[in-house]
DNA sequence: GCCCAGGGAATCG
DNA sequence: CGATTCCATGGG
């Protein structure tokens, strides 16, 4: 991998496992906009960044060396070899099958706040709704950037109201975010230093939050605390699990959970985000 | 009007 | 505790 900057842009090159649309389509963010094919928007670290992907390489703009070190390579988990984690998934042949339909999937090191809240409007929701009440809550409590908004900071969306959320189509999870918000203005859980915690801590503290049940706190775990051991199930991955590896017999989550845990071991994360993907393009239960 | 969405809380045995 | 029941909103 090598990634140099040229007039305001950075180019990525000699890469491998790296597709910008199966990274950003497939539903483990929700801040993006896509342009045309292979061209996407990104609003994040209260950036706007442009990613083209071409052959053989991808250019990032607007985009210093320094930001891209600091923070995109680390937001694209740059530092970890995909080809690697997929050998480790090379002798299950049901996981083989779903890998090759996004050779190109990462797992994103999104920012915990912005990912938390973002997941606990996922419950009961669908993705495009999922966009766009993050996309309202951005707008209406976050800094303008470009012709963006970013995503409020804590203490923005501290002064958000009942009502107002309710406004930007949070439904009834209006309630879970303040209960959010509560507890980390009273310390009661703490998502910035979270780097000594274990992962069953960590996810033992973030469900204290009204709304953040098993799923949600799984895919914050995941998507934002770099947990790679843990394999959120949702729907979409019950089913898909149940059709690969369980006869197409009904099976609990709980089952599934601790099944994944020891077949994949762990990465058993990289293996969901792969059958997610599998699952939504095959479009399995539907 | 009806159904369901990348679930969770409350309640019950 | 594990299992069942209830909850609650917007969009198609």
């Amino acid at each position: 991998m090598k990634f140099e900057e040229n007039q305001g842009k950075v180019i990525l090159t000699n890469f491998n496992s790296f597709n910008i649309e199966e990274i950003l389509e497939c539903g483990q963010c929700f801040r993006f906009n896509k342009i045309e094919n292979m061209h996407y928007k990104v609003i994040a670290h209260r950036r706007e960044l442009f990613i083209k992907q071409e052959e053989g390489k991808v250019i990032f703009s607007p985009c210093t060396l320094e930001e891209f070190e600091n923070i995109w390579f680390n937001y694209f988990d740059l530092g970890t070899d995909y080809s690697e984690l997929k050998k480790l998934f090379k002798d299950d042949n049901v996981l083989v099958e779903a890998i090759s339909f996004a050779e190109g999937i990462r797992i994103l090191n999104q920012e915990p706040f912005e990912c938390l809240i973002s997941f606990i409007i996922s419950q009961n929701n669908r993705i495009p709704m999922i966009k766009q009440v993050v996309k309202n809550i951005s707008e209406k409590y976050g800094d303008k950037i470009n012709d963006e908004y970013a995503f409020p900071t804590i203490e923005q969306l501290s002064k958000a109201t009942s009502e107002e959320l309710r406004e930007c189509k949070t439904g009834f999870r209006d309630k879970y975010i303040l209960d959010c918000l509560e507890k980390i203005n009273s310390n009661e859980i703490d998502i910035e230093n979270t780097y000594d915690l274990t992962t069953k801590e960590l996810k033992d503290e973030l469900m204290k939050i009204k709304g953040v049940g098993t799923k949600v706190a799984d895919c914050a775990l995941l998507f934002s605390f770099k947990r790679k051991d843990v394999f959120p199930v949702d729907v979409w991955i019950k089913r898909v699990m149940e059709q690969l590896y369980f006869n197409g017999e009904e099976t609990k989550k709980e089952v599934i959970s601790q099944f994944a845990d020891e077949k994949f071991g762990k990465y058993s994360g990289i293996a969901q985000q792969y059958l997610f993907n599998y699952a939504i393009y095959k479009k399995i239960g539907k």
